[in-house]
DNA sequence: CATGAATGAGCGTTCATTCAT
DNA sequence: GATGAATGAACGCTCATTCAT
C-alpha cells in the first residue's frame, strides 16, 4: 500500500485531535479513553495509534495544536491594528466568546503543565509568544508617543497576561461567571499600567484635565 | 476497640488527607491511586475507606479542608489590618511564598470543578468568602475617605482577585516563575482602582503631585 | 464478667438468626454481609461472632433452626390428626401460605447443600424427618385398613415430598404462582397412591362404583 | 486482526460459557470468581468482558443457553413421539441421568431467579415452552381418544412439572438420590391424571384386569 | 463480654496498548 | 496501512474477620 499523502495524513491527524478535544473537554485527560477517542473519531485503536504513539502524545499534540492555533490567531491580530485594539480583540476572543469547554481545556492543560514536561514546555512557549507579540506592541506604541510606560514592556505584558488568565481560571471554575462587568476595571488597570498620552477611545474617560 | 474520640478521627481524617494531598500534589487527582495514598498515609483501605467512603469523597475533602484553611487563614488576616496590609499579606502569602505543589494542587482543584459539581460548589464559596472579606475592607477603607474607587467594591475585588489567580496559574505552569518583578505593577493596577487618597505607603511612588 | 445466663445467650442467638433470615430473604446467603446482619440484628461484628464463629456457622445455624422448626411443626401436626387431615395442612401451610421470601430462603439453602456438606446433612436430616413421620401415618392408616396401598410407604411418601418440592420451586421462581388450580390435580395423584377405601371427603369424586 | 467471523465469536462465547458452567457449579454463581472462569477458559479478563459486559450478563447467558438447549431438545423429543413416550424421555433424561453438576446448577439458576428479574424471565419462558409442549402433546392424545382426563391439561401438566421440579430438588439436596423407585409411583400419579383408555404400555402392571 | 476500627486479600472491572490478520 | 480482538497489570473498592480497648 503507498504511504498515504502527506496533507490527507494531516487531515487525518486533525480529525483525530478534534475528536480528542471534543473527549477531553467532556471528560479531562485522564478519565477520557483512547477507545472513547476512537469511537468519537470513528476510527480504530490502530488507525490512532499510528498517528500518535500513546495517549501522553495525543495530549501533548492537542496542546501544540492549541498553540498553533492561538500563535496564528495572535499574529493575525497584531499584523493589522494597534495594540489597544488587538487587547481588546484578544479579550473579547479569548476571555469572553472563548466557548466554556476551550477555557475548561485550558485548565486541564495547565493542570497538566505541572506534571508533563513536554506540555510545560508547549504552554510557556505558547505564553512567550504571546508575550512577545505584544512587548513588541508596545514598544511599537512607545515609539510613537502615544503611551508613557513607566515599567518595561515585558513586566506589563506580564501584569495583564495574569489578569486574562485569571479570568479563564474564574470561567473554568463557574461556566455562568460573566466578565462583562469587570472589563471596565480592567480597563482601568491597564490604563494605568500604559499611561496613554490621550484617553484612548474604547477606554471609560477617567481622569478629565 | 470502643468508639475513638472525636478528636483522634479527626485526626485520623487530617492525617489521611494530608497523604492525599502529597499523592494528588505528585501525580494530580486521576493518577493518584487509593493504595498509594494508602501506602504515603501508612494505613490499610479498609481504613481509608472509613474516613471517605470514595476517591471521590476523599478529593472532595481536600477542596474543603483548603476552603476552610483559607477562610480562617484570611480571617486571621482581614481582623487585624486595613485593606492593603491584608492585600499585600494574601499576595505575598499566597502568590509568592506558598509552595509550588500547593499551587499546582489549586490548579488541579480548579480543573475538577469543571467536571464536579460538588467541588465546583467549593471552590466558589471560597471564591465568595474572599471576595466578601475584601469588599468589607474595601467599604470601610471608603467610609473613612482613605480611598476613592470609581467602581463598585465588588468589581475592584473580582478584578483584582482575576489578577491573583492568574498569577497561580502562572506558577502553576512553571515552577521557576518568579511574581516579584510583576508586584510594582500590580499595585500600580490596583492603586489606579482604589484611587488612594495618597499614595499608599507599600506602592512604588509612581507619579507626583 | 459473669457468663451469660444460658436463655439469654439463647435469645440473642435466635435474634441474631431472625435478623440474618431478613437480609439472606433480601439478598441471598453469599451478597448479604456480615456488617449488614449486624446492622439489622443491632448488635456489634465481635459480638455477632460470640455466637457464631463464621458467616458460614450463621447460615448453618438458620438451617437448622428451619429444621427444628419444621419438626416442631410437624409433630404439632401429626400428633392430632390422621394422614390426609396432616397432609392437607401441611400442603397449605408450607405450598402456599409460606410467605414468598421463606420459600425462596428453602431454595437458596438447597442451593447451598449442593456445595455444603454441614448444610446438606441438616437438609436430608429435616427430609427424613418428614418422611418417617409421614411414613408412619400411613403405616397407621394402613392397619386401620383405611387405605390399601400398593406402594411402599416410603416411596409414597417420597412421591408426595416431590411434588411438594415441586410447588415450591415454582414458587421460588415466580412469587405471583398460585398452587390453588393446582391442589385437585395433587390429591388425585395422592388418592391413586394411597388407594382410599372410600373416596376421602377432600377430594374430588374419581372413579364411580 | 479484523473482524472475527460470527461463527467464530458464537464459538468463543459458547467456550466461555462452557467455563463459566463448570465454575458455577463447582462454587456457586456468587462465590466463583471472573478470574477463575477466565483460568478455566483459558482467556484473559478483557477478553471475557468483549463477550459478557458483566459477571451478571455471564449468569443470565448461562440461563438462557441453558433454556435454549431444552427447548431444542423438547422440540427434538415432542416431534417424534406421543406424550408418554416424551414424558419418559424427559423423565429418564433430565430426573435420572442428567449429571448431578447440572441439577444444582438449575437449582442454583432458581435461587438467582428469587432475586434478579431477567433470570426470573428467562426461567419462567423455560417453564412455559415445557408446559406449552406437554399440553400440545395431551390435546393431541385427547382428540384420539387414548386418554380422558378430568381436569384442564394446563392444570396436569403442571402439577406433573412440579413432580418432576420435585425430583431435581431432591437430586440437588443428596447427589446420592435414586429417583428409580419412586417412578413407578410417578406413573401412578400421573396415569391417575391422564385417565388413559386402556393400561399405557411403558408403566407397569398396576390393577389386574 | 462488647465494641467497632482496622486489616488486607481479593473482588469485578477497566483500558492503554499490541499485533495477527 | 487498517483492523479490532486480545492482553494483563492495575484500578477502586468490599467485607469476613480480628483484637486493642
Amino acid at each position: 500500500m503507498p504511504k498515504l499523502a502527506p496533507e490527507i495524513q494531516a487531515a487525518r491527524r486533525e480529525h483525530i485531535l478534534a475528536a480528542a478535544e471534543r473527549c477531553f473537554i467532556d471528560k479531562g485527560f485522564h478519565p477520557a479513553t483512547m477507545s472513547g477517542i476512537c469511537r468519537e473519531a470513528g476510527v480504530s485503536p490502530g488507525a490512532l495509534y499510528t498517528y500518535f504513539a500513546s495517549k501522553e502524545e495525543l495530549i501533548a499534540g492537542l496542546c501544540e495544536r492549541e498553540r498553533d492555533r492561538f500563535a496564528k490567531e495572535l499574529a493575525r491580530i497584531t499584523e493589522t491594528t494597534g495594540f489597544l485594539a488587538a487587547l481588546q480583540s484578544l479579550a473579547e476572543q479569548y476571555c469572553c466568546h472563548e466557548p466554556a469547554g476551550k477555557v475548561r481545556l485550558h485548565i486541564e492543560i495547565a493542570a497538566e503543565a505541572g506534571r508533563n514536561g513536554a506540555i510545560a514546555r508547549t504552554v510557556r512557549e505558547m505564553d512567550r509568544i504571546v508575550r512577545e507579540s505584544l512587548v513588541e506592541l508596545i514598544e511599537r506604541e512607545k515609539e510613537r508617543g502615544w503611551i508613557a510606560p513607566q515599567l518595561p514592556a515585558d513586566t506589563i505584558v506580564r501584569a495583564m497576561g495574569a489578569l486574562g488568565d485569571g479570568l479563564f481560571l474564574k470561567r473554568a471554575i463557574d461556566p455562568d461567571f460573566d466578565p462583562k462587568p469587570i472589563i471596565p476595571a480592567m480597563m482601568t488597570m491597564i490604563s494605568a499600567l500604559l499611561a496613554p498620552a490621550s484617553p484612548p477611545e474604547p477606554v471609560a474617560k477617567r481622569k478629565k484635565s
